[in-house]
DNA sequence: GGAAAGTTGTACATCGTTGTACACAGGGGC
DNA sequence: GCCCCTGTGTACAACGATGTACAACTTTCC
């Protein structure tokens, strides 16, 4: 940062004592107002670099009332899942002239509490949320004004524009692809008892959906609740599974990570994948298609998820009025070795 | 947000007139002030909290100087060891009651040195930076007084703060641990042209130590250079180790990735991990505790290094005086089936 | 020649908050 | 009764940028 002789950041008041101009006069050239001349631009322009003048980003958004900052609130940075999406998000926000303040939640209700209810003050001029704990009814509650864009789960008539994926649809499909294998004994691992984890509830209903189908009994012992969705998780889950009288031969997992960790759990065990059991994820993190076997996956079009939820903030900004959208993002299934096997072997 | 009658967040004028007393008052009920009769505290307090008043944090930030927001900037966030870092170092800032704002560079010059020079005016206190591509001489040229920490490379006599681990000792022992293991031709994945790249220097070094001191040869074709430090890097440096007439039996990556990169390679050409080829790769990150073998590799303490980024902003911010710190965070060697195979088979 | 229109720059108020200076009350000590 | 203290609250200026109003000057056109 340039500064004046007493060492102090420059401002305009110090452009403009050098320059010889009033202040509003830098103020336009900083901001390229058409009329000023030639003359009086470059003496302002030669001030600036030689104070090395920056703008107060503070001030010009106490004046202006934006800050072309967005905050991205997700779960945790470490899963993949959620560093892939905040990627994309943090380059279509650049596109907008935005930059991207990250908020940690956890997955606590009481953090994602705090997000919702504007916790940054006015720093921000709008908010992309993926919620874990918090359901429907704590959105209706919300009071803070800043717009919102929802991202994850399906509330439905939820108050804010909303970014999801069919996860019924996704989920049915997954399970119709192990059953289309032949796998009768299908497990799922990553339900979970609350009642506001949307996403888990969704996943299962398109699980059992996809065994009714089919004509497979949903059964009990196969539906593996956890608590996060961590590679350990998965491992847990899968040590419970194989230790069963008769363990599954598909597991169909909430998520990649827990996948891997199954993965892992089932090589730990010596048992095959895909021959003895066969594995689906969801998300299509990068690092399942160099697992060992490649993982089969609900691949989630992250970069549409991100750019459909800047759009939906940058429409947002420009007119509040609207009703809130509800926008469902495309899906595909990606097969791999991990239900399979390697071709041509 | 809380919204006055005609529409607009309410602020301290608004709980001043609907309480009847004077902006500062209020002013004094929200920072805790002491000097305050509880009948004034409670009749303003219930003022705040029917107008559900927030304080403007651009306000407070152009009043008082500081944001208490801090930028990380980083290569990549989908990169599973920046992703960790970001979210220590999310977790220490939040102890101190700061806000990250991230920016990725993408390892770009032009976009790291926008970063340098103060990309975001003085809307942040301090910057906390893991360069890829500037060097030394592009620290030294920066003009922006933005408290600074580095991060990740060894830039002696830097004009910043600095964290890093000792790259040349933990190369050391990585190749070490492989030479121990009786391995004989010890490739390495990672090398970078670009002499601004000190990363892979200093690895590079360490490595070649490590054979001189056993009295191996440097073989150039073992030596392979990347553009980046993915997974799809380290595959194709693996192709063509595996390639050569006398492929290695052991390989040392400069990171997890493109170690991962190499075991996925390896399996497709059916060459079994550790017994044919030992492989070492280099950040810990947790995918290489669940891959198939797990993967021995250099742990850096992350957390560490994330706490001691942010306690030298701290200090930083409160003293910048001081002549740059230069901390060297300890490391260790986590030994796992990729070079040892599975104990007890 | 003079009025109208356009150009270029200035002065001032303002955004919401907090630091400084000070006013005013009540209480205690002489 | 006087002074001084402490406690409580107020008025005002300031942070740095920008929108509004307008002054000064030029150009254009009848």
């Amino acid at each position: 940062m340039g500064r004046t002789a007493s060492g102090d950041p420059a401002s305009l008041k110090h452009v403009a004592a050098l320059a010889g101009v009033s202040v509003k006069t830098v103020s336009n050239v900083v901001n390229g107002y058409v009329h000023v001349t030639d003359t009086t631009r470059s003496r302002v322009q030669r001030a600036i670099d030689e104070l090395h003048y920056r703008p107060n980003l503070a001030a010009r958004q106490l004046r202006q009332g934006r800050s072309d900052v967005i905050a991205l609130a997700l779960p945790e940075l470490d899963l993949p899942y959620f560093a892939e999406l905040a990627r994309s998000v943090i380059k279509c926000a650049e596109e907008k002239g935005w930059t991207v303040l990250i908020d940690q939640t956890d997955g606590l209700v009481e953090r994602e509490q705090l997000v919702l209810d504007g916790i940054r003050g006015r720093l921000i001029d709008g908010l992309i949320f993926s919620p874990i704990a918090l359901g429907a009814a704590d959105l209706e509650r919300r009071r803070d004004t800043t717009p919102l864009v929802l991202l994850g789960e399906r509330v439905f008539d939820g108050p804010a524009d909303h970014v999801a994926i069919d996860n019924v649809a996704a989920a049915r499909a997954a399970t119709a692809h192990l059953v289309g294998l032949g796998r009768r004994r299908i497990a799922a691992i990553g339900a979970q008892p609350l009642p506001t984890s949307q996403t888990a509830h969704l996943r299962l209903q398109g699980y059992q959906e996809a065994l009714a189908e089919a004509g497979l009994p949903v059964r009990p012992e196969y539906v593996v609740p956890v608590d996060r969705y961590h590679r350990g998780d998965g491992a847990a889950a899968m040590r419970r599974l194989l230790d069963l009288p008769e363990p599954p031969d598909a597991v169909f997992c909430f998520n990649d990570l827990m996948a891997l960790g199954a993965m892992r759990e089932a090589y730990e065990r010596g048992v095959p994948v895909p021959h003895d059991v066969a594995i689906v994820g969801w998300d299509d993190i990068e690092e399942g298609r160099y697992s060992i076997p490649t993982l089969t996956t609900v691949c989630p079009d992250k970069q549409r998820i991100a750019s459909l939820a800047v759009d939906f903030l940058a429409a947002r900004l420009g007119d509040g009025s609207e009703p809130p959208h509800e926008v469902t993002a495309p899906f595909t299934l990606a097969v791999r070795e991990s239900t399979v096997g390697r071709p041509g072997r």
